[in-house]
DNA sequence: ACCTGAACACCGTTCAAGT
DNA sequence: ACCTGAACACCGTTCAAGT
């Protein structure tokens, strides 16, 4: 059952001045409901929210998605498909994996208050079908058969989305513009007590230090160092 | 409700003996909201819940902590104490590494709708500085230096946390009637299209049979050969 | 000192009625 | 065919008043 939801446009002869700016559609809901995350977050999206902003009564929405956690599967499917719209596989097959951590990364920092909502349930659908396949290839590429590249497909994806959105959580509770937080949590690891918790202390002044992309780059890079190590085939 | 086995009737010296049974606590209030969160799921936790589960008004809880926020912040102190209190280390690094992880994980599983609410907000007190110091200090024992160690640690801790709070809410999207929705996640991606998705198609058979236990070990194992890998002392 | 009750400003969803 | 408005059953938080 793909795509019974475009209502029939209004024909062309009764277009004359202008076109009813307010006329929904589930696209211009999902445009809304992504600006209001991005704008305020994600207490923000609220149906009544969405109304006013579409110039609807709040509930003429539930026409087109069946509730609100309905808008969300379908801002979801477009997460993923940002990821993975026009991704060309990589010179080698790490390159590729790489690359597509990289780029889901990069679409859930974009949109946190997205990515927090959604991350946990991304919707089975073509997006992420394009983006299984692009790793399963890869891993096949690699030298690994049928059975160990579904499981390193799922610890590849799992780890990625996992570390994204678990970034992009972060990113929100420090609100959007207080960099202060980061300190802060700085400040509590260097202040534990050095009695009682010696090896902390004597590397404390170290782990504010690495910063979030790094710190993304470094993990995808130890996963795949041992990917590569038991593939036998290193790139 | 009744409750037979109440105090005494309030009398004139009541008020001296110990506090009628319904005299609320902070832990008291985290005992109920940890019940309803287990019993129920994260939407069941509300302040008026709270209130009538206690025997008091909803407002009433507002006494002892400043909003449902910070209730919550109690309970991600109780979940990382559950992971590390009473933790030894083992007899290598690498089984220390493993053997926290694994509590980690098992405290967000045996809490799936409290591991959703904070996993990612971990309140930097005691129990996690205590996990912190092990962590750090196995790193230190297998060879790093204080720089690599906060790195390897930082990794770590991502990982795991992300791991077990992403599968702590698929546990709790698949409801507690369970098994169902797992059934249907193999199912579309057996039906994924062959012809646009060949590679995941010639794999698809084997996503769904690792188990979730399997799976969190697997990662772990992946990441940790890297870091011994690394390290220079194989264990 | 501790708790209650009412009030306030919100939610998502349903549904009869309008156009 | 599409949308509105009222209603329903909820939220978290504040605060004057009770005991």
């Amino acid at each position: 059952m793909t795509d019974p939801d475009s209502p029939a446009p209004r024909s062309a002869g009764a277009r004359r001045g202008r076109p009813p700016s307010n006329a929904l559609s589930r696209e211009r809901i999902l445009d809304a409901a992504l600006a209001v995350l991005e704008r305020e977050g994600p207490d923000a999206l609220t149906l009544r929210r969405l109304g006013a902003d579409l110039g609807s009564n709040h509930t003429a929405v539930l026409r087109y998605f069946s509730g609100k956690d309905d808008i969300l599967l379908g801002l979801a499917e477009r997460l993923i498909a940002e990821a993975v719209d026009g991704f060309e596989p990589g010179p080698t097959w790490r390159a590729t994996l790489t690359g597509l951590a990289r780029r889901v990364r990069r679409a859930c920092l974009a949109h946190p208050a997205l990515a927090v909502l959604v991350a946990s349930r991304v919707s089975r659908r073509d997006a992420e079908f394009r983006g299984a396949d692009l790793v399963i290839g890869a891993l096949l590429e690699a030298g690994f058969g049928a059975r160990e590249s579904a499981r390193y497909y799922r610890s590849l994806v799992d780890v990625t989305l996992a570390m994204s959105s678990f970034e992009a959580a972060s990113a929100m509770l420090d609100g959007p513009e207080r960099e202060g937080d980061r300190m802060a949590w700085q400040r509590e690891y260097l202040m534990a007590s050095p009695q009682r918790f010696p090896q902390l202390a004597s590397v404390a002044p170290h782990l504010a230090q690495a910063d979030e992309d790094d710190q993304f780059e470094f993990v995808m890079g130890l996963l795949l160092d041992a990917v590569e190590a038991r593939s036998g085939r290193p790139v």
